[in-house]
DNA sequence: CGTCATTTTGAGGTATTTCAACGAAGGTGG
DNA sequence: CCACCTTCGTTGAAATACCTCAAAATGACG
């Protein structure tokens, strides 16, 4: 049997990984490739989306799980002071529908056209049955999300809007790093779900984006893209927290 | 077999609670009582530590798990330019220790006198390979602590100092809701922490209490004691987000 | 009871927010 | 294919809120 590998982090009382984590690559988010993906296809729905099409909205009857095979969605919530909340983004291979007493608390709308695909959770309860091992990824891939929300707490708890924004891009433009060299950078989501995520306003992440802009560290070509021009200047800015 | 209960959260893409949680109470901080508790206590390790006491500083070797059996502590990262973040506060039942590649990310600290249960990861394994519910209950705590995070995530979110420091209170008074009515709560922790978890200078802080206070919302008595005066409109300003 | 850290209070500086208007981009229909 | 329209994004100026610095007051602790 696997020895349990217990990781242990302080910023939230959980486990990091157990045994049967130790075998998987670093990255969460591979968890459910392989084999299992496969088996799991079986039994899913593969939606092709639209942008800006509406998943679901926060409250609905929480009847299905989500995994992304392509495409690009926000998890947000309005609030009743009008503001708009995005909690995270999420990407090819990202699960999401978490609910609370049955019910969906976020609304998810996509990005980018998407592939989607769905589970239903009868579907899954059977799935879980016959393979433990799938239950358990589930359950892994649950601390990739907690790692990234304590990493928007972190975003969030920056004073300058520059530093916030370059957090953001660097969150991006790692995630693109296989894809391109890495400098080069795809922006999926509109000024506005940026300021929506950094708790800034949408005037405020402008400028900000003017400022790196206007001191050479980050070239922006067109509202979608952007080009880390002064790696290590922009380094420097995220890592100031 | 019991069904899967899967629930999802558009906050992040993972499952809210499978079917080894079905008979669990609504409460994951319980999740861990009965016999699975008497079981670990076998194994645990006890300390009773005074306040003030630094469990592990954030970069040590992570070689143990931590579950608090009274007290509370804080979990917290320095940062380089001389502020301190608080990540989250534990308290009774709660469990801390979570790590990454082998060490601990935060520093860990008390906040009260507290009586904390030691389980190396060795033993733990051990534990683990004959309890499989075991090793699941302690990763289904993660939704706790993701919950926690997200919840963190919200309060930074708001612009208000006042609001920031009533949802802090707000946490506090639930927390406290079984000892005794639920309007009188107690602060464990210092301004100054409450400063560096709501992401606002100490100063701030204070005169956020000064107002909730000159408003007749909420009474300081003492420094770790508060009492409030106006559930109604107290609740007005923690849902106001 | 005295010392020391913590907290409060005050005044000024700075960043973001708002409010308002302009400019650009994308989508739709003719 | 172009024009229009709606949405999104940029820019400017004033207001607000918090932050910083500094000093006094409170409370904790030995």
């Amino acid at each position: 049997m696997p020895r349990a590998v217990v990781a242990l982090d302080g910023n939230g009382p959980s486990l990091r990984a157990v045994s049967f984590l130790a075998a998987c690559g670093p990255d969460p988010i591979e968890l459910l490739s392989g084999a299992h993906r496969k088996e799991l296809a079986r039994h899913a729905t593969t939606h092709v989306l639209p942008a800006r099409y509406v998943i679901y909205r926060a409250g609905a009857a929480a009847t299905s799980l989500f995994i992304i095979g392509d495409g690009a969605v926000k998890t947000f919530r309005d609030l009743r002071s009008g503001r708009r909340r995005i909690a995270a983004f999420f990407f090819a291979r990202d699960m999401f529908g978490l609910a609370e007493a049955g019910r969906y608390v976020n609304s998810v709308e996509t990005l980018t056209p998407c592939r989607i695909h769905e589970l239903d959770i009868h579907t899954l309860t059977g799935v879980f049955e016959h393979h433990a091992d799938i239950k358990l990824q589930f359950l892994a891939k649950t601390f990739h999300v907690l790692r990234d929300a304590q990493h928007h707490n972190i975003i969030m708890g920056r004073r300058d809007a520059a530093g916030r924004l370059a957090m953001l891009l660097h969150v991006l433009a790692t995630r693109n790093w296989l894809a391109n060299g890495g400098a080069e950078l795809s922006i999926p989501m509109t000024r506005s779900d940026m300021a929506n995520y950094l708790g800034l306003s949408m005037e405020a992440v402008s400028r900000a984006s003017r400022r790196l802009e206007l001191q050479g560290i980050v070239a922006f070509t067109g509202r979608h893209h952007a080009r880390i021009l002064d790696p290590r200047r922009f380094a420097a800015i995220v890592a100031d927290v």
